[in-house]
DNA sequence: ATGAAAACCTGATTTAAATCATATGCTACT
DNA sequence: AGTAGCATATGATTTAAATCAGGTTTTCAT
């Protein structure tokens, strides 16, 4: 989702910050852990999700390199989904209290999380409005279009397509499906995960 | 949804705002609209929406009495949504200008904020866990699960079905049946817009 | 290099929700 | 009081996505 992220968390907060590497597969919190750390991801990329009572997967986030997340423990005493590792990554563990300090007489940070509150409502936002489209055919081709950066054609995924799948709501077997017809229409060209936008349907 | 609320916004700007009443079905502003103001709802009933390109309706929230909204303006040239009168309302309008100024040497303020940004994202957070369930019987018993306080059993709904199914992400008519079948099963008993869980299934 | 596991892909079938149709009750306005 | 319009309700039909079942290709660990 291409909205334009904020500056960098760690330049305002430099000391007490904890370095960690973490491994594909590892879990760094699980939904209701005690939440005592916010984070920032220095590189690789990480997946927030949540399981629902009938098992359903719920997609909130994929973290990607220079992005904070877990931000809401400042106001929560459990963390409200897991944050599964995808790739080699390496996090900044923040202690919340001390960025809870921090922000009694810090304006610019405080200003600085707002505006990461807000690029992660809207990112939300963005993803329940792909849920409401019905269509697979449209929610694919929307969700491709809010991936485009503006004035690009081409999409490079670097996830699987199950994945994908996953946080479209759609069954895999279904995105195989409509990237398959899109392509037999001539309205998306692939050539691996690259795709092109034939049609600039917006 | 039943996430406490913040504090109330108007204790902490009382200056430069402005009091506007509103009618039922008035549209305070549309999407993409100049965001010129936050805003504060005394009495009433906002509901937020977007509608997608294949026009489907994408309800974001409905916002309640002493609930803020737009805070998102302070951080966009548009507004993101429209914001539709639902029932007779008052609102409180705060020119972001004020409010952006009022942040740099209030942390308080920027707190509130924070807490009130962070309270949204779980709002949404809990929608899209929503549509992420297939099942409209499921959906719904999970919604009914969401809506109810804790401890409570019971539901009073001050909305229509309709408003609700397109909340849920149902046809109105799915959510009649459905509302229906939890009665025959004696799982919900109904009394008009009154519906009490028989069988706290959580 | 080899084998196992996972991703990728496509066809056939099932299924559940949308849609269409129609009816009744309620609300509000004159 | 009368009526227009909408919410509520339910039955019949359609439809599109999930599921099931089979394949091939890619990836990865040994």
């Amino acid at each position: 989702m291409n909205l334009s992220q904020p500056d960098s968390l760690p330049l305002l907060l430099q000391n007490g910050a904890n370095y960690h590497n973490l491994v594909a597969g590892q879990v760094l919190f699980y939904h209701r852990d005690p939440a005592e750390y916010i984070f920032a991801l220095e590189v690789g990329r990480i997946r927030l999700v949540r399981y629902t009572n009938e098992g359903n997967l719920v997609v909130f986030q994929i973290v990607r390199a220079k992005e904070s997340f877990a931000e809401s423990a400042l106001f929560s005493e459990l963390y409200h989904c897991n944050a599964i590792v995808e790739i080699p990554s390496r996090v900044i563990a923040y202690p919340k209290s001390l960025v809870a300090e921090a922000l009694e007489n810090n304006p610019d940070l405080a200003l600085n999380l707002l505006r990461r509150f807000d690029h992660k409502s809207q990112s939300l936002k963005q993803l329940l409005e792909l849920r409401s489209i019905r269509s697979a055919r449209d929610r694919l081709l929307q969700y491709l279009l809010f991936t485009t950066s503006p004035g690009e054609t081409r999409i490079s995924f670097d996830r699987s397509y199950k994945d994908i799948a996953s946080e479209l709501g759609l069954s895999p077997e279904t995105l195989y499906r409509t990237l398959a017809e899109l392509e037999r229409e001539e309205i998306i060209a692939r050539d691996g995960k690259q795709i092109e936008l034939i049609t600039p349907t917006a």
